[in-house]
DNA sequence: TCGCTTCATCGAACCGGTTCGGCGAAGCTA
DNA sequence: TAGCTTCGCCGAACCGGTTCGATGAAGCGA
């Protein structure tokens, strides 16, 4: 079942079946067809381990995220499966890595043993050292996120600075004064997690701007501690009105916590960040909010990542996405009362 | 930045070096750290794909999940993610393939072209000739669910019937006599899906036991679709009291039309089903159900698949999970006015 | 001191493809 | 009909590992 045997079958020699099969050089219609019937008679398919060797390639990207130690979000689910799929229709491959920093086990399995001809990365920081790593070796990867300096980089990222801005400038139109920010986990920040980073940006950047009052949460992916999280804005300055959050996970919790304190949304409070749409419209009212392309994000990487790979020398691409705010049902304007209390 | 290289300055020949790392031969001490030092300084990784080729062995397994035409719910993420975390534990990489059926091209590469040692499949069918491929090829693998013939099949699964008659008992346990059923989209359910099948058995057959009167519905795997699917039950049959779903995706549109219709959970109406926590826990009230344990079945299917490929004469085995009801907040007795209504 | 075992290492073959240079037959021109 | 090109195919080398049989040196007992 190997190409051997198919060209002794074929009766010609196995260079000429691997002719007949790539195309790379001319061969006879006769001798062709007869390849073709003895391939389509066994069922043949060329070893991919053997091609890889020879020409190497291997027609597999790396998909690289972070390990489940930090909760998976409903984003990077539809991050990989808009990877795989449009890698799947360039004919590549999704090896998926689990890793945290370019110096673990799993990243040299991708890169030092060639397991792949690319990579995408997932959960982009600041400073990221794996993002260094690649860029040193010139490796072909393409970055979901930005990093401090994006100059030079292949990436494809979402401007949650101005994402942030526009959530802030939402609820200031309506009239809110007290505004919480409901960020990711306080580790994720302090590692230094791009959207942690720039989503807080812009929401203080802003909120100066307008002169708002706030004050800015982490809190937990998960609904028990956007619950908790709720708690803790309201005991600090009841008087808050409004909260923007990027915490996808957290979302449930914190509506929990809302009506628990006797806080109608968006009667008596309004809620809106950066989710994707999936998520936002989960919930009731359904999330006014700036929604995270993530299907497109995902295949603009793969496409961005083929790109480098069929064009080693071109020039560094990058996509920065800034969805607009889509407007559900949960802000609504800052009743006097609220606005107005100590 | 080869075997050959890393010998050469080492001043030995390639097998010894190849041998120092295998260590399937004895290899002298001091030859031994001369070559290690060398691959040190070096930062020499063998390649996979020649290694492959050589022993036949990629080191590698393969992810089958179906393609994102049909919309990714959070348990699959959950599948995914503790699949690849308990393949890294035994030194696997996991390889992804979006694959509907076993003559799709993504299925094909897998197979045909040896890139992975075994295959791990999701979303099981009653009939599905994925795993009757597989199994007539008696390629490696384990299904995360059954089909109708399980037999000598490696698996693992959730007894859907058991979990879904348990939801019935539970709500006849509670005075409820009209109760409706919440499945997956009716593709899948016309497909075949094992979950949607076992899942409404149970639930049909429970429900005659208890003398209930029932009514099923399919439903798409989103908020609105859910929301749409209780405008049409309260419509079917306004005295209706509870309902028991097994779609994760469209919870929340569930709730949401709970709320719209006027019912409150538990107290009008009460909500049980067969979902993963973190998802029951996203919603107010939080909701009672049979809790897919999807990292558990991950990483059982990884033992089991590991198993198997280090013996290839062992017989099959397989777990069937059955969960209890985890008891939350979205169940409740069934109010006497509704429960003698017409 | 000779023959036998043990140990460490080497060389060659192999895994299954791809690719390059060459060669014979057919076709064309002069 | 000799000489040249074109076409189609073949053989061999190569990719980078693994593995088997062989070999030489050292160690041992008689």
């Amino acid at each position: 079942m190997n190409i051997g045997e198919i060209a002794r079958r074929a009766g010609v020699s196995r260079s000429t079946v691997s002719y007949a099969l790539s195309g790379k050089r001319p061969v006879s219609e006769e001798t062709r067809r007869k390849i073709q019937q003895v391939i389509d008679e066994l069922g043949y398919r060329p070893n991919a381990s053997a091609r890889a060797l020879a020409n190497g390639r291997t027609s597999t990207i790396g998909l690289v995220f972070p390990p489940a130690g930090n909760h998976y979000t409903g984003m990077q689910l539809d991050f990989i499966g808009s990877v795989v799929e449009a890698a799947a229709a360039y004919d590549y491959d999704v090896l998926l890595s689990p890793s945290g920093v370019d110096s673990d086990r799993s990243f040299q399995r991708l890169l030092g043993e060639r397991r792949v001809d690319g990579a995408i990365l997932m959960e982009i920081r600041l400073e990221d050292d794996r993002v260094d790593h690649l860029a040193a070796l010139d490796f072909p990867s393409v970055a979901i996120g930005r990093t401090a300096h994006p100059e030079d980089g292949w990436w494809v990222g979402l401007d949650h600075t101005a994402l942030a801005e526009a959530c802030v400038h939402h609820l200031a139109d309506l009239g809110h004064h007290r505004v919480a920010f409901v960020n990711r986990p306080e580790q994720l920040l302090r590692s230094g997690y791009e959207s942690a980073h720039r989503g807080l940006d812009g929401f203080t950047k802003a909120a100066a701007e307008r002169g708002l009052s706030v004050r800015t949460y982490c809190c937990g992916d998960d609904a028990a501690s956007g619950q908790a999280c709720v708690e803790r804005i309201l005991r600090d300055d009841p008087a808050t009105t409004a909260l923007v959050t990027l915490n996808e996970a957290a979302l449930g919790g914190l509506y929990r916590g809302l009506a628990r304190a006797g806080r109608h949304v968006p009667r008596d409070f309004s809620v809106t960040g950066i989710v994707a749409a999936r998520w936002a419209e989960t919930v009731t009212p359904q999330l006014t909010a700036a929604d995270v392309p993530a299907a497109e994000m995902g295949r603009r990487a793969v496409d961005l990542l083929v790109e480098r790979l069929d064009h080693p020398d071109a020039p560094p691409r990058h996509h920065l996405l800034t969805p607009p705010i889509s407007l559900r049902a949960s802000t609504g304007p800052a009743t006097g009362d609220s606005a107005s209390a100590p």
